[in-house]
DNA sequence: GTTAGCACTTAGGCATGTCGAGTGCTAACC
DNA sequence: GGTTAGCACTCGACATGCCTAAGTGCTAAC
């Protein structure tokens, strides 16, 4: 029994469960792949995979379907990432380049990738943290009500609403605009609440109390800013894709609504050389997504922000591998400097 | 054959129903409610309530169910809206009032409007057109990109990057700020754009080119904002609570996708007496919500922006009415003044 | 207008039988 | 040793037929 062919079987039993979504059999296997022997000898190599844990039987008589296993070896070892047809390529340029707003570029890039790969698209806001302050603007809103804008240099605008504490004029609050700018243009927002105190201790008594008002409102700001939020698309493929589902698409869509558990699963994934990590079935740490796969990315000048997609274990990984890593790269150079 | 009594047939099969699942029949309705006479009676009256169209029966021996005009019948003249419990009125107040952020206040009303109802809550966001303008900030991301910040005195914040069409020093821009603040300052968003050609027109010739450009991008976050967006969460509520699918939720996920097809709706929707406006199964203009009903209703100082939930037709009609209706009025007084 | 009684309809559950796909095993073959 | 053909066996999918329970519509009596 040659290790190769072996291989070669297992490749030949994903790429037909996932293309007929029906347990393959032996048979099948001999006529629609030239593998050159019997199905009587596929049969020895399938007992094989099967006591490797690669494959298994739904059923007695019936053929074999891939184990989590079975595709994480696939993805690993046996599938090569396939190109994207130029049509793809083209579609995603034009699409991308004709949005401005940061939002926009998300949400369309969200809707692309759904599209392009028949799965939902997930994309995490870019990271600040290493951004740098490059306007603040206080605006009164009331007397006491304050709102806060933080411009950063990547065009990323972030915005919030405090009480300030004390009734302020148009004028102080203008001066500690002034204030506030002056200290902390060109810092980094990462470390932007280490500076934050010395500009506090520079204000007058009068203006002391908003002072530290505004300045929690920044530090907020620059810690609990958008980067844990998502944008997501394509949720009716599952409901599609699954017409006789195996995905019981409930759990999915409460993982996908529970932010966290997404944001928190698209971190941890471990890149794989080529770029693209996968996540298969019960790898995933959330039980809701036991039946499900995310093949996901980095992109930006730093790649932490990622982007991805979701669905059934059984999905084509090539072309969606593809997708998800020709989507980050056009997003990193739509976003670039 | 009693009138009052025929409708209260109406609304005991729309209860029992909706409570069920399940079609209901003659001699369920008599010892479920105490109607004062025998099924015999009750399956006269079941005659003519289906011969005026307002239920039907699945298949010959099964009880009946309301149909889409039944529903509406119930809605419009049998139901009273119940009020909400004091721990649901907690809720909201609790949960509402801990945001700052208008993206934050939208989001967490949708998931407590999704989690109050079990089904798939819809917030837009409010309508900047009323709102004037308070402030305006350009920075210079690049030599010829800037990005524009439009600040309304609701605190909403719109922002959009354009191409200047010509090198831009900080100082140029300093001063194309200043004449832009000092000209749009104070007038309302709306008619933003009779204002801008004045202050175009008041640039030196220098100026003149990337004047225009700021300015159509002015434009632009004037018209397009994000009022065209809108907010929803509770997708997870369409599979669970049909489990036995009567609503086949593939095109209901695609009608919430497509959001432009669900603000239309939205605003399209005519308000009862009441305050609650509600769209029933094939009465919604759109085809992938034959089986699915609206409930929604306007917030914010004119009620022009919508919040409201989407179901199947069979759903809890008072219970929903209400929570949307309290969700409204305590949204609008969390943004008001 | 209401009621009782009864014939009639039909979905759904259950047992039964058949068919086909697919397996595992054994014995022969190269 | 690896490969193959052949065959008995297993089991799900599907069709058929039967029966029951639920519910109706109708009629005749109250």
């Amino acid at each position: 029994m040659s290790e190769p062919r072996k291989l070669e079987v297992l490749r030949a039993i994903v790429e037909d469960y996932v293309h007929s979504r029906e347990p393959v059999g032996s048979k099948a296997l001999v006529e629609r792949h030239h593998l050159g022997v019997s199905s009587a000898t596929i049969r020895n190599d399938m007992a094989a995979l099967e006591d490797e844990g690669l494959i298994t039987a739904p059923h007695t008589s019936a053929g074999r379907i891939p184990t989590d296993k079975g595709y994480r070896l696939f993805v690993d070892q046996i599938s090569a990432v396939k190109p994207l047809s130029p049509a793809e390529k083209r579609a995603i340029q034009t699409l991308l380049e004709g949005s401005e707003d940061l939002d926009d570029v998300l949400d369309r890039t969200a809707r692309l990738l759904s599209q392009l790969t028949n799965q939902v698209a997930v994309v995490q806001y870019p990271h600040l943290s290493r951004a740098v302050v490059r306007h603040i603007e206080f605006v009164l809103l009331a007397p006491r009500k304050v709102l806060i804008v933080l411009i950063a240099d990547s065009g990323k605008v972030d915005q919030r609403v405090v009480d300030a504490g004390q009734d302020l004029s148009d004028d102080t609050l203008a001066a500690l605009r002034t204030r506030f700018l002056t200290g902390l243009a060109g810092t980094p927002v990462a470390i932007l609440p280490q500076h934050l105190s010395a500009v506090v201790a520079g204000c007058t008594p009068a203006e002391r109390q908003a002072a530290v008002a505004l300045g929690k409102g920044l530090e907020g700001l620059a810690h609990n800013s958008r980067e844990d939020r998502m944008v997501m698309a394509g949720t009716a493929n599952l409901a599609r894709s699954n017409v006789d589902f195996p995905l019981s698409i409930g759990p999915v869509l409460e993982a996908l609504e529970e932010q966290v558990v997404m944001l928190r699963l698209l971190s941890d994934m471990a890149q794989d050389p080529r770029g693209v990590a996968v996540s298969i079935g019960r790898e995933n740490p959330y039980d809701g997504l036991a039946e499900a796969s995310v093949v996901a990315t980095g992109y930006g000048p730093d790649a932490t922000a990622k982007v991805g997609i979701l669905g059934p274990t059984r999905m084509d990984y090539p072309t969606t591998m593809a997708a998800v890593r020709a989507v980050a790269r056009y997003l990193s150079r739509i976003l670039g400097p």
